[in-house]
DNA sequence: TTGTATGCGTTATCAG
DNA sequence: CTGATAACGCATACAA
């Protein structure tokens, strides 16, 4: 008992008429009587009839989907911008297909291999920690597949991009950390190649700079997996604590690395802000519910996510190919937590 | 300069072949000569050919997609599921068409005759907290369209079904909670006809009644929206703490349910475990982190995605109709954390 | 061993 | 107003 849909075909011998009659009659041609519409109309309704999607992808050359390619799915950041992805694409009448790079460039290549040649209309991707070789994004590119980059962008690729203002965000939170009277700042974060990894880092760097606080390079550490194993940010932790200098709070350049930050300090028996302060970016809504409540920079995940597929789906239903490319960066949220016992602590630091 | 694939049609043209020799070169067919096959097989290779997924779809009549329903992906269960799915998914060359039903009945259809007819070759879903109608699935299912349920499950539909072991999870933190030294344990949970609801609530009143203690229906309260809306939340927990017999614990059945809880006891100054013990379902990875560390009862949201999506391959890939079909139970884990506040205060109390 | 013809479901083009 | 036919890209039964 095989699922057999009803095609055009079934109807027009059901009804003794001729497929593109009751194509046209379907499409509400005007070239088509009242009563054999009505009649081709009420008999589709009736036996509840749906174009096959597939075949008008094939006549149509395209499928009406739209790939998404993102590290990891199960991370806040990721599944609140997939929810705007998909709020846009759904109202629309875009599918939405998604692939995880689980941060690694094989896998992330094999999935656009796989998401494109036809099967999908444009990409929305951001890219792993891993990728440095951009070949075959440019390929894609160049051969006219609409790509729209966020968060993690190639800046050589000239397309649409969605990016948070992350030198800002940076430079407010690391602001807000020498203001709350921390003198010697850390960063734990992604690559340094990442698109957004440099862009935070200028801000941090910014900041200190307005503040006079000389830069010390030994104060930066990367994590090549994002913060995807914890030992991994336990390592770089452990080697901030062992320096001869040790800094007096850290500022965590990703969602991942911003818990597991925390994780490792309360592991570690450091209170956080006593022993060591500690911000981040982070899109969990749980942040002022930890303990101690996290100040975090929130990215708008969700309204990237929005504007990555409008940008998108303009890119995809232009006639003309589209000339002129933009960067929209948003604005992203420094969220304080004045907890009693911060505001006490950073009372008795100053 | 608009994307032109390479087709067989231009190889053959290209080679001086027929199509279907190329054809059955590419598939490495035994009855092409050794030549022919090397020459398609290199001008294939170097001009980066590949198949139209589209063309083929439409011939095999299958499309190497399922789809996935969710309410929402922006909650850890759920977007840790979509991790599992996606992850046999890739393995298994199928794509992966994520769709949200937001709690909506109606977009739960819209999303249903959207994905179907055709465009996907199996459904994963767990329906919305407003589903009571199933007669689309049903409908869905007779016709022969794969279907896996998991989670919140439709139970008068025959089909294979993965779920955790709610009755044992919700015991096993109802007698944590009256171990603890709780006497008048609240639930807050999601609309009574969801199969997870029953199956929680089971539990609950088994606990109870194995502990002597009387079952009372007004501690037992209902969230339509499945705490999306986090006033729905805050008005179910207001009733409770005006009952003339107050609560003196929260048992709250669902992941944003137990965040949402905690957060409202915050705002309100309810002191955690000290004023109200507070456990429930929850798959976040920051619980050990919260104010005070939660003791929650996470399901094995990844695994259940693999299983799930490894059953439904196994349906759509079967040539004959599957006619027993099994419900997967997994065992959910009582994560308690003890913190040494929370000792101290439950100590107090007995 | 290779080529020709057909069909998957739909729409567009051309006839009638 | 309606019908026949070709085409989208591919695989395959059938011919050669």
């Amino acid at each position: 008992m095989k699922f057999e849909a009803l095609t055009i075909k079934d109807i027009a011998k059901a009804l003794g008429l001729s497929t593109s009659t009751v194509s046209r009659a379907l499409r509400d041609s005007y070239e088509i009587s009242a009563e054999t519409k009505k009649m081709v109309l009420d008999y589709a309704e009736k036996n509840n009839y749906h174009p096959n999607p597939i075949a008008l992808s094939l006549k149509e050359r395209r499928s009406r989907s739209i790939g998404v390619i993102v590290c990891e799915i199960a991370n806040s950041y990721f599944s609140q911008t997939i929810n705007g992805i998909e709020s846009i694409a759904y109202n629309n009448g875009y599918n939405v297909i998604i692939a995880q790079s689980r941060e690694s460039f094989d896998r992330e290549v094999l999935n656009l291999q796989y998401l494109t040649s036809r099967s999908i209309d444009g990409l929305i991707i951001s890219i792993s920690t891993e990728t440095t070789d951009f070949s075959f994004l440019k390929e894609l590119h160049q051969k006219g597949m609409p790509i729209v980059f966020f968060d993690r962008i190639v800046s050589e690729i000239d397309t649409h991009k969605v990016i948070a203002d992350n030198f800002k965000g940076a430079y407010e939170a690391t602001v807000h950390l020498i203001n709350s009277g921390y003198k010697r700042i850390a960063t734990v974060s992604n690559p340094a190649l990442l698109s957004i990894t440099k862009e935070r880092l200028a801000g941090y760097k910014a900041a200190l700079q307005d503040h006079d606080i000389e830069f010390d390079d030994k104060l930066v550490k990367y994590c090549q997996h994002g913060g995807m194993i914890v030992s991994e940010v336990e390592k770089v932790v452990d080697e901030l604590l062992n320096l001869k200098q040790k800094p007096d709070a850290v500022f965590a350049l990703a969602d991942k690395l911003t818990t597991n930050c925390l994780r490792i300090f309360k592991v570690k028996g450091i209170d956080v802000p006593g022993d060591m302060g500690l911000l981040g970016f982070s899109n969990t809504d749980l942040t002022e519910l930890l303990d101690p409540p996290l100040s975090v920079i929130r990215q708008p995940a969700f309204e990237m996510g929005e504007i990555a597929t409008t940008l998108l789906l303009q890119l995809i239903e232009s006639k003309r190919p589209v000339t002129s490319f933009e960067t929209r960066v948003l604005t992203t949220d420094l969220l304080i937590r004045n907890s009693t016992r911060q505001l006490n602590v950073l009372a008795g630091r100053r």
